[in-house]
DNA sequence: GCAAATTAATGATTTATTCAAG
DNA sequence: CTTGAATAAATCATTAATTTGC
């Protein structure tokens, strides 16, 4: 009985993204919106301040008590020093130009479901540009897999391709045709899982370290795989 | 099914080994407008060193796990017929009476979904009976999850009716939307990924280490592939 | 011109399916 | 057949572009 209710989960806070200070907001990705092309922000306005703390995180999802009936132990999650919070729990990737870039070049290039040690790299090699955690790539990847195919398969349905046919005719209930992605689906299973940098704090990974420094040994995480031999 | 995947997309590797002069295609995210990317951040040091950015090592040549002697080509992944056979040896976790029971036990006490921690720990505490990897826990629980629903929504089914049913709502896609159980279903979010404890090689997890060393904090995990070993 | 409210996009999780070892 | 392993689909949750009202 534990209990304990504890919310494991901390207030999130977006800390890495210091100041905008200088040069123009562009910094940022793009607009998730609606892909009309219009170019705003530019750098006129000296305004780009971003939003001082705004947030709706007042809403504070609250996150129920995961209440784990696991014997013994609680987790001592909280920091006894309330220092900045560097946690993860609370900020989700946002991931910049250059490594959206180079993940869909890499997409394009065939690359679907990158194993461990793939993911390792890339992950070390978009540390350069930013934040990331290999979780990021993983998911990034599936993410991406998966909405490619639904967009593909939205448009083949609605939108054969008739010049002028305003009426998109919507399945009824069949839905899409199931055959497999030459690329995708389920063809060979056997993967194991890896382990892996850590990447931590505000820090961005360092590449180098990672890549290299073999010799710490890194941290494994938790589908993890041993069998390197 | 099979068929072919003719279209290669080897020419990407070719791809991949140019610098970094990425073109970023604007799929999404990325605006014609944008500046390019450098500005990585702007007001932070602009040292940069930017890496180049070498997909090339990506694709390592060849450094996985060794295969002994098999020379295989790792490019394309796209093959048809990976032949990833897995590993000769055998390699499926194979739980011991006293694992089973144990995770048993912690499943009928309500446990679900054990975040990365508690992963962590069963798995260090099952290691004393067995060998036992992270994800083996991680797979056991989301299986017996599953497995224990489809039983039962099998019972309910077949039975007819029960002392009390729910009665489902049911879409009009012939899904069934009703309730979700309370144990489990798409409730909470949040669950960090985690990390964990470094089981070496085929040794098992040990306990101690593991669970006071924690100072690990977010770690990743991934999939990874073996190549056959 | 700015900021809250809207809203589309997408990162992160969980569930459903499928494959395959034993 | 049972069940460990892995992938795809569905869903939840957060972010940021765009809209709207002042």
């Amino acid at each position: 009985m534990g209990i304990s209710s504890m919310k494991v989960h901390q207030f999130a806070r977006g800390l890495w993204e210091h100041e905008p200070s200088l040069t123009l907001g562009c910094t940022k990705r793009l607009r998730p919106l609606a892909p009309k092309l219009a170019n705003s922000t530019a750098g006129d306005t000296t305004t780009t301040a971003l939003a001082p703390f705004d947030l709706k995180s007042f809403i504070r999802p609250e996150s129920g008590p995961r209440k784990l009936g696991s014997s013994d132990h609680q987790e001592k999650k909280d920091s006894p020093h309330p220092q900045v919070e560097t946690h993860p729990g609370g900020t989700r990737w946002n991931p910049t130009q250059e490594q959206i870039g180079i993940l869909e070049m890499l997409y394009r290039g065939s690359m679907r479901t990158p194993n461990a040690q793939q993911i390792e790299q890339i992950t070390a090699q978009l540390g350069k540009y930013g934040k990331i955690e290999g979780k990021n790539v993983f998911y990034w990847f599936q993410n991406h897999k998966a909405r490619e195919r639904q967009k593909q398969k939205r448009n083949s349905l609605g939108l054969s391709h008739s010049p002028r046919t305003p009426t998109p005719v919507i399945t009824n209930l069949g839905e899409v045709v199931g055959e497999r992605e030459e690329d995708s689906p389920y063809k060979r299973k056997c993967r194991s899982w890896g382990f892996d940098c850590s990447v931590e704090d505000s820090v961005v990974c360092k590449a180098d370290e990672v890549v290299e420094g073999g010799r710490g040994r890194t941290l494994e995480l938790f589908p993890l795989h041993p069998e390197g031999r």
